[in-house]
Order: structure tokens, then C-alpha cells, then sequence
DNA sequence: TTTAAATAGGATTCTTTTGTCTTAATTGAT
DNA sequence: ATCAATTAAGACAAAAGAATCCTATTTAAA
């Protein structure tokens, strides 16, 4: 459904917005360990996720990754995504047609309208509060 | 969401269906040509779906691929697409978890669920008569 | 102001997916 | 029986995605 990339960088965004609830910042090297992700790989997503400005980066001593508090309950998973993923999960036709719209439509287009809706939807819809607050309390897991 | 072979196999059942209404067999080149895919990778997919007894093949002078007209319409999107791609996108972690269940599911496990089930759902009970005639008729396309 | 602890970023490698090419095997028609 | 048309299949090449490595750059603290 997404790639690694996207789904490494959205387990990365539910771990550093509990740390964040609980005031602490953290590193490349402390995510990747407890979301069971390759550290490199992961550091070069959170810079993604910094130039979208969907976390922050402090650098030097002390530094790390962190999400204002108030912020956490605005972030959506959509954004997490077309930031890593850009929007062709939403916007592509689902046989690969260059053209596939309502004028133009592909044998299934109108099938899976419903379906790519129903995912934006959900997306859209679900924040990164909710996400880190499962997994804070225990209910929601992040790895194996 | 699929792989490209598996959009290419989709368009490819879909076409050479559509030809099978008209008593028609037809070739990789022709099916490529038609649905605007490439031609060799193509016929791969298509000998993927003559094992997965998809579509048959007849070999030789006048030989081509062909579908049984009966059996078009028992023929479910589902079954295509797991032949090609498997069923990794209806069991796997949306994020990536190796184990997620309702005993160890991950931040977004349930979400996910119900958007799966539709997608499946939907999958299920598209069957390629439908999406051949749509196509027979001039209602939708194949390519562009 | 130096040092140690961090993130940033470019270059590189590995793996998988996508796509091509060449040759073998099959078969209907002559 | 031979030939031409056709699918089957394996080896190979190119492109994209995933992952690593090395070297800047930044910054708080001593």
C-alpha cells in the first residue's frame, strides 16, 4: 500500500509525538531501535519530514526530534504520507492509465473511487494524537 | 497500490476477454499494442495467468490467448491480482509490523481493517464480464 | 574557544521491480 | 515432413526503491 519509506516515517512520527507528550526529545538512533527500522534509512526520512515541516530538529548537544505538544492533535496521517509519498496513492488511476477520470475513466474507475475515497477519508481523519496516545497507554505497538 | 505487472495483467485479462465475446484470440503484440504496455513484460504477466488457469493459451500457427466465455464472468479482479501480486496487500501490516492482530495490532490496525475489507470486498465481487463489456461497449478504456 | 554530541546531506551500494533479448518448443497448414 | 507462426522460458539490462557510509555543519556545555 505505502512504501517503506512512508511506513517507517509514520511509525517514526507516532514515537517521537509520545516522547514528545512526555518531554523528551529523541535521536535517529533511539527511533530506529524501538520501531525496528535500518537507522540511516530512517534518519534520511525524518529530514523529509522536517523539511515539511511536520517535525522539529534541534541540532548539536541535547538535540534530537520533537513535535510541539499542540501541535500533535493537527497533524493527520495524510500529510505524514504525501510528504514522504507525494499524492499519486490518491490521484493515480488504479490500471496505471495517464488518463483516467469521470470523461475518460478506466474499466474500474468508478469502483475504486469509492474505495481511494473512503482511504483519503480515514486519512484525513485520524491524527497523530490519537495514534500516539494507543501506543503511549500500551494498546497500539510500534515494532516486531 | 498494485504493481505495475499486475495493473498490465488486469488491463491484458480485461482485453483479451473482451476479444473472447468476439470469438477472437489474441497476441502479446496485439494485447501490448492495445492496452499500452510493453511487449515482452507483458507477455510474461500473461504466462503468470495462463499457470494461475486465468486466461489459456493455444500455441502454434493461429494460436494466441483467449478465455473461455463461460468462465468470464466467475472470473473475480481478486483472483488476478493475487495471481500476480499475491496476497500481500490484503494480509500485510499497513504499517509494516511483521505481526499485527487484534492481540499486537499496530497504531493504525483497525483503521486499516475496515478500509481492507472494503477494498476486498469490492475486489471479490468484480468479476471480468462486467469490466470486458464496459470496455466492448465504449464506456471505458484500456489506454491513454 | 574548544570539544563532544547531534542533525544534514551527498555518494555509494544492495535489492527488487520493470523491461528486453535470444533461443527453444509447439502446432496448424501446405 | 517441412515451414511459418506462435507461445514458453531463461538470461540479461536498466531503473527504482531501500539501505549504508562518510563527511559536513550546528550547538550546548565545560
Amino acid at each position: 500500500m505505502f512504501s517503506k519509506a512512508c511506513e517507517y516515517g509514520i511509525r517514526a512520527s507516532i514515537f517521537i509525538a509520545k516522547n514528545s507528550y512526555e518531554g523528551k526529545r529523541v535521536s535517529p538512533k533511539e527511533i530506529s531501535t524501538e520501531i525496528n527500522s535500518p537507522q540511516a534509512f530512517t534518519a534520511k526520512i525524518l529530514q523529509a519530514l522536517v523539511r515539511h515541516n511536520i517535525i522539529n530538529s534541534v541540532k548539536g548537544a541535547y538535540g534530537g526530534f520533537e513535535i510541539d505538544k499542540k501541535d500533535i492533535a493537527f497533524i493527520k496521517l495524510y500529510q505524514i504520507i504525501e510528504a514522504i509519498d507525494g499524492d499519486s496513492i490518491f490521484t493515480r488511476c488504479g490500471l496505471g492509465l495517464d488518463v483516467c477520470d469521470a470523461n475518460h475513466p478506466c474499466p474500474v474507475h468508478d469502483k475504486f473511487k469509492v474505495i481511494r475515497a473512503e482511504l483519503n477519508d480515514m486519512l484525513q481523519n485520524t491524527n497523530l494524537e490519537e495514534l500516539a496516545l494507543g501506543f503511549k497507554s500500551g494498546i497500539s505497538f510500534l515494532k516486531i
